[in-house]
DNA sequence: TACGGCTCGTGAGATATCGT
DNA sequence: ACGATATCTCACGAGCCGTA
């Protein structure tokens, strides 16, 4: 007795009403309840079940083959799960034998699927590379996460998240807001975070408009502002998954449907919602990774709960990992996420022959950005002090310090860190005393008014040949000139 | 009949260019 | 600088077909 793949077919409509992706002319493919999958062979002359693990009991009429034959071009997208080498495949009899499979397909609970963490295969050795790379760009290897390369890069994304949390104000959300477009507008504005200078700028959503508005990862929020029944969708999701303990899965499908399966967007909001177990996420950057660390796992266009769950075991496998090779205690999971950014950005440099060249442009430690702000504080006491009532040939500018020492030192910080460590005119980055190889590239405070005094108002940190060039002219005209300039470059 | 090499089309994402 | 549009690139999906 054999069951004609079409009747199969029939059937597997009648039991779960919709492929789980538009049938190929050879394969077609259904997701089971439990978030399974399974397909068929559409033209081969008996019915044959690809399905993922476990090995059925034995069941009359289903034949497991010693084989999964599962090499065919068209189990691909959703059907993904079996192309997998762990693939199982069975021949089915009957159309009784093929629903007593299929009853107990769809009982296998979906604890028993819960994929195993993939690893890295030689964690060691991508370890060894990744400090080849780091010593590369910066000229010395990594060793902890709150200085050097790596603080530089990675530190602003807690910031960002704190930022978005003050505009997110959750605890103040109220049931009867859903709906109302308020949440909505709250959660939008936690998303477009931009920074006028520095490094507050939001980059774990693409959510600007440079690209066009179809680009944007939260469109789908912006157009919900004016669709009653999208927002009221969104709402009720955003005050599930900040506000209540419903099930994070559940959410997380319910967004990707209305958003578009825009990876970056969800990852990032549950990242908001906890960054202990949450992070954010760039498909093409975390795949280049994982591929690189030999970890089987790919998030592009895979955006779905089970493969975001993977995602964030797989960071959470490789906090150990660092711990061992590094000697650090505590790595956080944000650390974990940090150095695989950072690792696939030096990849993805090293590729582009971006490194060599780099060379120790962005050199940066903590000694030598110490001894560059005590560098910039003497310098204006000096000037100050070179222009308080002397006697010289030509009129000299009065230029008064309004700052204490301790005011100054504090707004020079806060300057390097709102500038992201880059020149306000230029963008260009500093280089600090003592790890410099070209002073020019040294900060200086400038005063973006020449005419006004040096208070925590009128500074700007820049180059120092940015300094010298521009000398007492206004700030917004020395700025286009130096467009000019950058132009015709 | 199954596998897998191959080609071609498609579309997302990234980047370049142009206009304001 | 910013936004819109054009262009490029790459991975993927789908199907064809030769080989075993």
């Amino acid at each position: 007795m054999t069951l004609a793949p079409k009747d199969a077919e029939r059937l597997l409509y009648a039991r779960y009403v919709e492929p789980a992706k538009s049938p190929t002319k050879y394969v077609v493919g259904f997701h089971t309840p439990t978030g399974k999958v399974l397909a068929i062979h559409r033209t081969v002359a008996e019915t044959m079940v690809w399905f993922q693990p476990p090995e059925p009991p034995r069941l009359d009429g289903v034949d497991l083959q010693s084989e999964p034959n599962n090499g065919n071009h068209n189990i691909n997208g959703p059907l993904t799960p079996l192309s997998r080498p762990d693939t199982l495949r069975a021949r089915i009899d009957s159309a009784t034998a093929l629903n007593r499979f299929l009853d107990w397909y769809d009982g296998v609970a979906a604890s028993d699927a819960v994929p195993t963490t993939p690893r890295p295969t030689d964690f060691a050795a991508s370890y060894a590379h990744f400090q080849d790379l780091v010593t590369q760009k910066s000229g010395e290897p990594f060793t902890r996460f709150d200085e050097g390369l790596i603080a530089a890069w990675e530190s602003y994304k807690p910031r960002v998240r704190d930022y978005a949390l003050e505009l997110l104000a959750a605890d103040q959300w109220t049931e009867d807001q859903i709906g109302s477009g308020e949440i909505l507008g709250k959660v939008i504005s936690a998303i477009e975070i931009q920074a006028t200078h520095g490094d507050r700028t939001n980059n774990m959503v693409f959510w600007q408009n440079r690209f066009g508005h179809a680009q944007r990862d939260h469109r789908a929020l912006l157009d919900a502002e004016r669709d009653e029944r999208d927002k009221q969708r969104f709402e009720r999701l955003f005050f599930d998954l900040y506000r209540s303990d419903h099930d994070e899965g559940a959410i997380f499908e319910g967004l990707r449907d209305l958003s578009d399966g825009k990876y970056p967007l969800l990852a990032y909001l549950f990242f908001l919602k906890d960054m202990g177990r949450f992070m954010p996420i760039q498909p093409t950057g975390f795949d280049r990774v994982f591929s690189e660390l030999g970890i089987e796992l790919k998030t592009l266009r895979n955006c779905s709960w089970e493969n975001y769950q993977t995602f964030n075991a797989v960071l959470n496998e490789l906090r150990g990992g660092i711990e061992r090779q590094t000697g650090l205690k505590d790595v956080r999971l944000i650390d974990a996420h940090s150095f695989c950014w950072l690792f696939s950005t030096l990849l993805r440099q090293a590729a582009n022959g971006e490194l060599a060249s780099g060379g120790k442009i962005n050199e940066r430690h903590l000694g030598a950005r110490e001894k560059s702000i005590a560098d910039i504080k003497y310098s204006v006491n000096k000037t100050v002090f070179n222009s308080n009532g002397q006697v010289v040939p030509r009129t000299v500018k009065e230029k008064e310090l309004r700052m204490s020492d301790a005011e100054l030192d504090k707004r020079i910080r806060e300057l390097l860190e709102i500038q992201g460590d880059r020149c306000a005119i230029t963008g260009l980055p500093f280089q600090f005393q003592g790890a410099h190889e070209d002073s020019n590239m040294l900060p200086s405070l400038d005063r973006i008014d020449s005419n006004g005094h040096y208070e925590a108002s009128n500074v700007q940190l820049v180059c120092r040949f940015i300094n010298f060039w521009k000398q007492a002219s206004d700030d917004a005209e020395f700025r286009r000139l130096m467009h000019l300039v950058q132009g015709v470059g």
